[in-house]
DNA sequence: TTTAAACCTGCAAAAAAGTGCAATAAAATT
DNA sequence: AATTTTATTGCACTTTTTTGCAGGTTTAAA
């Protein structure tokens, strides 16, 4: 780790920080401070700068290169408060060295962003975006199911996913969910209900992650009763009147 | 730190400043102030004016050199410009009904991205990325062959792609390359140079999209020779000089 | 939970920059 | 050459920028 001169012009540093971020993909605001002689609360204004006109990404501790990183934007999550909530109590779910299959969408995606990341276990999932997220997680492995892609929601189907699912067994599969209610999930989509039938059937045990929006509505194509359930999910409370139907039925309410 | 000369026209402090400038890519008031033994108000002046004609940048405490590289634009990729013209011929090599395999990066990226949107074909691709960009298509079909996720460069590698490539016969390959010379292409990870060489061998025909500063250069490990590859597309001209040796060797250049 | 690291906010010191003005120097004019 | 005009420079002043630090808060991980 080298020093470098005295007395440095702000844009120097800057330009100095871009070179090591893309060079290194990650840097530390600590590593940053000591090589350019400055405290962190420069550095850390720097990264904040820099991170404002998009010439890298901000994170806990540092920054990370941009090209390597999917550009995860938080705020345009809808309804990310109770996702957050979601994801908190979905994550109890998990421990090391489990294998846990995961679904798409964005409360998911936000469960997957909140994981510890010492978390050590073995993800499979059939969704882009999860997977980019999961890459973020420096200890766990992760294994994308390939198959023929569905544009809009960016999962993969086909006969190649099912009968890989076949083959596997899961501690835990994670859902979001488009429509629940007490007769079951529901999609509209057959491909991707084809898969996820085939992920609930391949993991010992299933969550449904969802807002509480979407409780009590229904789709045409049915993924599954209840009772091929096993947890749901959502930000309210686990005594709310809401979920009582859920309970009576047999899931396990968060 | 010399003195100068006590009395100078403005037009001589200046023509040294820029001397300055260019010697060292950077200047600070307070020094040139001291070496020529005028105020730091004038030397700011000076920089001023040197900056509104365009020949330094001025920055707090100093100046750069214009071709300083503190010039991080709003591109996200790096070398973009280049990257386009590649893409742009490489997108040449692309028919409609055809089996395409990609690999991952960002040259790949921008090639996706500026594809047709009227083209009908069929993608294969190791890579999240790529995938995703792919999504964007509606016309074309996107085959995503999954395994072990690589965190750092987001690709699926493993005994499951390589197998499942070992069953595809496509039209053509088109890979970003981290290091390519006369003896062929290289890389460093190991899981990917496996997952590369089957790609190669799965299409009829290869195509090395890469800036042409990757251009001599190597790594550790060997995914091709140079006879195993078809068309090498680059910024440059075909009939550039440094692209000789390739051609020498067989390879169509566009 | 607890703890340590990282973060944000406001503040203050120092450096740098902008401003108006007067003194001086250079250029142009008579 | 003398005088007017114009440009340059330094100074005193205020404003802005940069930076580090103290505080309370949030986040990550044990």
């Amino acid at each position: 780790m080298h020093q470098v001169q005295t007395q440095m012009l702000k844009r120097e540093r800057q330009a100095f920080i871009m070179k090591q971020v893309n060079l290194h993909n990650r840097v530390l605001s600590a590593d940053l401070g000591m090589m350019l002689n400055v405290s962190e609360d420069t550095i850390r204004r720097d990264l904040n700068e820099l991170a404002e006109i998009g010439e890298l990404v901000k994170v806990h501790g540092g920054a990370l290169s941009k090209s390597y990183h999917y550009d995860y934007a938080p705020n345009t999550t809808y309804a990310l408060s109770e996702k957050t909530i979601i994801a908190q109590k979905a994550a109890t779910l998990i421990e090391d060295g489990m294998y846990v299959m995961l679904g798409g969408g964005t409360t998911v995606r936000e469960l997957v962003r909140i994981l510890p990341h010492k978390l050590k276990a073995t993800f499979f999932t059939i969704s882009l975006t999860t997977a980019l997220q999961l890459c973020d997680h420096p200890n766990i492995e992760v294994i994308f199911l390939g198959g023929t892609l569905v544009k809009n929601s960016q999962i993969s189907v086909g006969g190649e996913v099912i009968s890989r699912l076949n083959e596997i067994s899961a501690d835990l599969c994670i859902l979001g969910t488009n429509s629940i209610n007490t007769e079951g999930i529901t999609d509209s989509d057959l491909e991707a209900v084809q898969v996820k039938k085939a992920m609930i059937r391949a993991a010992k045990r299933t969550a449904i992650v969802t807002i509480s929006e979407k409780l009590n509505s229904a789709q045409r194509l049915r993924i599954g009763e209840l009772n091929d359930l096993d947890f749901l999910v959502t930000e309210l409370s686990p005594t709310d009147e809401q979920l009582t139907p859920y309970h009576n039925s047999g899931l396990i309410i968060l």
